[in-house]
DNA sequence: GTCAAATATAATAAAATCTGTATATAACGT
DNA sequence: ACGTTATATACAGATTTTATTATATTTGAC
């Protein structure tokens, strides 16, 4: 008997794709990576420790929170980013393998 | 002992971005998922199947192809396109799998 | 060579993204 | 209220994507 593959409704599709697109940028990889094993970090935090610009980590930082990628909680003057899905994780180690094997 | 995160070269970064760029997109999951588990289709295969134009599959592909996440091979008349690797797959279901949960 | 089928490319305009700079808001301590 | 720190937003020009349509190329059959 063989399985049909599920298809996906379009809905999941778009919203997937968007996901993935907020993924899909160098400094937005090095934001998840940064945040991997549910470690969680201020903005201030990101910025120094990536070198990019406070406005750009912010920028980044809404991006990936309004397509779903990261949450945050805001303490005082901080607000502390974390992935929402550590799962994300191991599609980056699935995106860096295809690309070292060329 | 604890293990410090191996820091991704830009190089690799910017691939993987580029790479996931060109996997985020609702048309381009949609071949991927159709190339699953090793299939092999022509172009005419995958633009009926997935109700797009032909350009429009066309160009698709050679994006997907460009961007090292398919290959291609030309026999007579018919171009068959496959996926370069298989673990895309569990890329995807890994990213419906987090956009589901919400 | 001519025709038809399969695939690829080109040209365009509209839409979305990116970067950088400037500014605004929020929270805290005094 | 004022100053400071942390974060968020707004704006604008440059670049990149996207969808559409039209056209070109490649291959095989005749």
């Amino acid at each position: 008997m063989v399985m049909k593959q599920r298809e996906l409704k379009p809905e999941t599709l778009a919203k997937a794709a968007s996901m993935l697109k907020a993924i899909a940028h160098p400094v937005r990889i090095s934001i998840i990576r940064f945040l991997e094993h549910g470690k969680k970090k201020t903005v201030t935090e990101i910025h120094t420790n990536l070198g990019i610009e406070q406005a750009m980590a912010s920028h980044h930082l809404v991006i990936l929170k309004d397509r779903g990628v990261l949450a945050s909680k805001r303490e005082g003057k901080n607000t502390w980013y974390f992935l929402k899905h550590e799962s994300l994780s191991y599609l980056l180690k699935c995106i860096s393998d295809c690309c070292e094997e060329e």
